[in-house]
DNA sequence: TGTACATCAGTGAACGCGCGTTCACTGATGTAC
DNA sequence: TGTACATCAGTGAACGCGCGTTCACTGATGTAC
């Protein structure tokens, strides 16, 4: 095979002449450190090193570093929300929209502690950045975990489980419980062994929806 | 003033022979690192500086700089106790037993959430080294802003709000509230404005505390 | 269809910086006689 | 009370390291004629 048709054979990663993805190469290889390490595991040179690219060829697609955290923080909240989807899609709907709607809420604070528990790296860093979120649009617009927060909340107010009033109270307080609970698992509470875990997620969450829809 | 004399006179910035309360001083302004920048500020060598002291002369009272990193998340810990305390200190007991148990709940609870808003880079530091609680002795042994939390349960208990059974999962389930809330309010929810701020610690924690008395 | 040339996406070397830690040291302090 | 000496708590210099970023460059690609 002669030199010449090397790039005729699309991306390879010995000759990195005109790599052609860099942009979402650097961004995979940061998604990748900070899953391992968090957020202050990303390092421009390493994420350089490991796509086999000189450091300084990340400026051709970011300004500078921050700009690349911007864009694998904003990945770790769609890895996140993809999360929650999964757990979501299990969910299914038994005839009373009563119990679907409660049942999809608690699922999907599940999905959003699981993620945190399963790829904590990959939680700090989506926080490490935030994407502030206005007292007008909570759930409305910004990231797709927010969104299916607002979905699960919608059905409750169409349950009549939930005033219309109190749905962003309600969004807050629900975000909270499961942020705090994540936080807490991760730091002060991981000794706590599986079952018990499962069971202050369980609990933690009624609690939640029984100061919600308790009117 | 002879030379000799200065260490007589107690400890001199100028004269760093035999500084005496090295030791406290570096956690000092350690802490003082971490208030203004978080944990990632606490730097062995600028925490020196500010002493006025060469950087290895901290070697001679902690191993390395993650022995001194944990002294001052304990001492952040005990800030954050003490911004509590200070809180609680102005919670009249009116008679009504049960109206003081959930108010002394929650005002423990914003002291929480106010001094991470207040303190920021301490509230983080607190928790970047976590001291582990086990599920056994939640609030009975550890951090002193526990204890204040174990106490504002037993209270409860004893107004008859709530059932000695949970009192393992109210504690968790608050802690998960205020402790939630502080990120949130510190992250993506940084644009709310004071008002809303405070309403949603207070609707928060009513919340959670209607969920956990209701039985 | 072939060729000149601008553009694009990378390279390699170097910069200055600040970090944690180690080394051999030194001067002050406390103690034994 | 004075003196020899061990100990203690600091110093100063240096180490190796890895970082983000800048510079001048180069080879491949796409375009105009």
């Amino acid at each position: 095979v002669p030199t010449s048709n090397l790039h005729e054979l699309g991306p390879d990663k010995r000759d990195p002449y005109h790599h052609g993805a860099l942009r979402e190469a650097l961004i995979d290889a940061g998604v990748q450190l900070a899953r391992e390490g968090g957020p202050s595991a990303i390092v421009l040179r390493e994420v350089a090193r490991r796509i086999g690219v000189s450091p300084n060829a990340a400026y051709r697609h970011f300004q500078a570093l921050p700009e690349l955290l911007d864009a694998i923080a904003d990945e770790a909240r769609e890895e996140l929300a993809r999360a929650m989807e999964a757990e979501l899609a299990e969910v299914a709907d038994a005839g009373d929209p009563q119990a679907y709607a409660i049942r999809f809420l608690l699922v999907a604070g599940q999905g959003y502690v699981h993620f945190a528990l399963a790829e904590p790296g990959l939680f700090a860093t989506a926080f490490s950045r935030p994407k502030p979120v206005g007292s007008g649009d909570l759930g409305k617009t910004g990231d797709s975990a927010g969104k299916l927060l607002d979905r699960a909340l919608g059905q409750l107010v169409t349950a009549g489980l939930l005033v219309e009033e109190e749905r962003g109270t309600a969004f807050i307080n629900a975000w909270a419980a499961v942020h705090g609970l994540s936080g807490l698992l991760l730091g002060p509470l991981q000794e706590l062994d599986p079952e018990e875990r499962e069971a202050m997620i369980v609990a933690s969450l009624s609690v939640v929806i029984r100061g919600l829809t308790k009117r």
